[in-house]
DNA sequence: CGACTTTGACCGGCGC
DNA sequence: GCGCCGGTCAAAGTCG
């Protein structure tokens, strides 16, 4: 394995955002980027994953300047097609998508768009079952979903995605998922596993595919946002569920996260912006399957104070910062 | 027996 | 209008 000592990672080394090819670019490879300002402020950061925050802010945290960042997420405002949000435009056009700065561990994330309020429009609405006769209490789900759906173009919830090299399709998060449907995915051979948060009340979605690139890499998306914590059998690993283990596992190099976050519901992507996590976060979690590999340098980073907490929930903080979206 | 997975059918959006 | 496709439903099956 190539793998460099893990070093200090800054933003700015890591961010990346989706070209409009769907394919993964790196800042620093881009002229008009290079040498902004970068304050590596964890604190900024954790605030703005606490979600008051817009772009800019984002940005911001990131020490962009505002008009950097600006330049940079209208850049990358272009008519996209949801389905690829992932960059990996199921068809090949993405190329090297993702390609981890560092080889191994890589993980990228990518969370995009706006579309439809629950169901991209698929509103289950009246799917009167064939056989159906189940109406009864059930159509007034169906019919207020209708009515809600009549006036307004459904909205999408916010998603994070964000790519894994796992062998494990569904990677633990600390909650509870029931999976709803697969789907064999376009142009690649593995299916995509639809999966909705077990707790009542709570609509986050997750959608879990295997790159048909890299085999190795498992995208996961989440949509929506818990409205609930861990639940309690999974609490004590909270911060170890924040990542799951077949991720932690990896050898600290590069871990990338990209967020799209959408805006009208047919343009797929409006804004997005990539992150990435500070290292700290992953490294101090893996402790305890560091030992699998060897690269595993965890030690070397401390959490700063407070920085377990603040990143414990990762799922709960991220996709909060995405409902704080342009009226 | 409840919780979860599997799987084929269905639905709506979208491009042609 | 038609067909493709992503996403969801729900019955049946599986598991603990």
């Amino acid at each position: 394995m190539s793998d460099q000592e893990p070093k200090d990672l800054y933003y700015h080394d890591l961010f990346q955002y989706e070209d409009h090819d769907g394919g993964m670019v790196s800042i620093n490879n881009q002229p008009n980027l290079q040498g902004f300002d970068v304050n590596p402020s964890y604190m900024n950061l954790t605030e703005c994953l606490k979600g008051s925050m817009d772009y800019n802010s984002l940005a911001t945290a990131f020490g962009l300047s505002s008009s950097t960042s600006e330049a940079l997420f209208s850049s990358i405002e272009g008519d996209q097609k949801p389905a690829n949000h992932l960059g990996y435009s199921g068809g090949g056009g993405g190329g090297d998508v993702e390609t981890p700065l560092t080889p191994n561990s890589s993980m990228s994330s990518s969370s995009a768009e706006a579309g439809a309020d629950e169901d991209c429009g698929k509103n289950k609405k009246d799917r009167q079952p064939k056989g159906s006769s189940e109406d009864g209490g059930d159509s007034s789900k169906k019919v207020s979903k209708l009515a809600k759906k009549k006036g307004e173009k459904k909205q999408r919830e916010p998603r994070f995605a964000f790519m894994t090299k796992s062998e494990v399709d569904h990677l633990e998060d600390g909650y509870r998922w029931r999976k709803y449907g697969q789907k064999a995915v376009k142009n690649s051979p593995y299916p995509r596993s639809y999966y909705r948060c077990t707790t009542q009340k709570c609509g986050v979605k997750k959608r879990v595919e295997r790159s048909y690139e890299d085999p190795s890499t498992v995208i996961t998306t989440y949509e929506g946002q818990h409205n609930h914590p861990l639940p309690a059998t999974l609490r004590g690993n909270a911060a170890a569920a924040l990542f799951p283990p077949s991720m932690l596992n990896l050898a600290p190099a590069t871990r990338t996260f990209s967020t799209l976050a959408g805006g009208g519901p047919s343009s797929a992507f409006s804004q997005e912006f990539l992150f990435q996590m500070p290292q700290y976060m992953i490294s101090n979690n893996a402790n305890q399957g560091s030992s699998r590999n060897p690269n595993y340098h965890l030690q070397q980073y401390q959490l700063p104070h407070g920085a377990a907490d603040q990143y414990g929930l990762l799922q709960d903080l991220v996709p909060s910062m995405f409902l704080k979206q342009e009226p």
